[in-house]
DNA sequence: AAAAACCCTACTAAATTAATAAGGTATTTA
DNA sequence: TAAATACCTTATTAATTTAGTAGGGTTTTT
């Protein structure tokens, strides 16, 4: 049950975008050292970020990166699913995985875990879907 | 955010324990056949959870696994745990990592990520030591 | 024109996970 | 008591995933 560097690094340059938003375009270069991050691993990452459209991008000089919508309106789990993929406990719950490629438990509806999996799913799904770079900057976790 | 083989199938091993308890030891070759588990690989599983005290074991012929307490005092925190070690989204949050081993992120209190993956924790871990084993066998999960 | 900064693919290395192999030990039953 | 059953254990390998590097490109500003 690990995020992975790749999540997490991304969630830490976001929350640093949010930091800056309205700055104007931060560069890349800034944003690994600042958060010690391998700058070609941070390009990957923010690749799929903007490829996702929850970032945009300013090339060339005084270029940058900034976030695409106001940092209430970005979600930690639009930032790991973008990253990450589906975040479901087992593969056998991604509905990205097509009946074929099922893992071979073949327990289909009997298999009494399976809700447990479910449900522990929408949890965390519910949990990130209700946090904002917004919340984060504002300290609000607590008070959730 | 994904539960290793290990811990799905100890979980899955643990429910066939339970529907069968009182039944007396079920043979782990019954097991790895019924849940379709490398019988070898589901042995290393159980010595994990023989050792933590979950399961008990009974040697020779007759002999085979149970579980060590009942269905309802066994929940699934305890199982993961044992097979997956602690529950965490971000290793740096784990106590069994001391302070020297720290992955480089170095930004300690300062680090806004880092409420939202204690509190994530938090709720994988609350949820996940209220079902108990009990609980799957009657279908319960659902009106949790 | 040069510098700054984004863009992109491919590859490699490291780590983790999953599984296999191979043999040992204890207990029951014919 | 011998054979069969089934647990016990460590070591090794295979597969997969993750993390990181390399190396080049393009765009824009000064």
């Amino acid at each position: 049950m690990r995020l992975s560097a790749k999540g997490e690094y991304g969630v830490r340059a976001m929350v640093h975008l949010a930091l800056h938003y309205r700055d104007g375009p931060i560069p890349l270069s800034k944003i690994a050292v600042d958060e010690n991050i391998s700058r070609q691993y941070l390009e990957q990452i923010f690749l799929s970020l903007r490829r996702s459209g929850l970032i945009s991008s300013v090339r060339g000089v005084k270029g940058g990166y900034s976030l695409a919508s106001p940092p209430g309106e970005i979600f930690l789990g639009d930032i790991i699913r973008v990253l990450d993929g589906p975040i479901t406990p087992v593969n056998c719950l991604s509905k990205e995985i097509r009946e074929e490629e099922l893992p071979s438990c073949g327990r289909g509806e009997r298999c009494l875990a399976r809700s447990v999996w479910e449900k522990l799913r929408d949890h965390i799904n519910q949990l990130l879907d209700n946090i904002s770079l917004q919340d984060m900057i504002e300290c609000k976790i607590d008070q959730m």
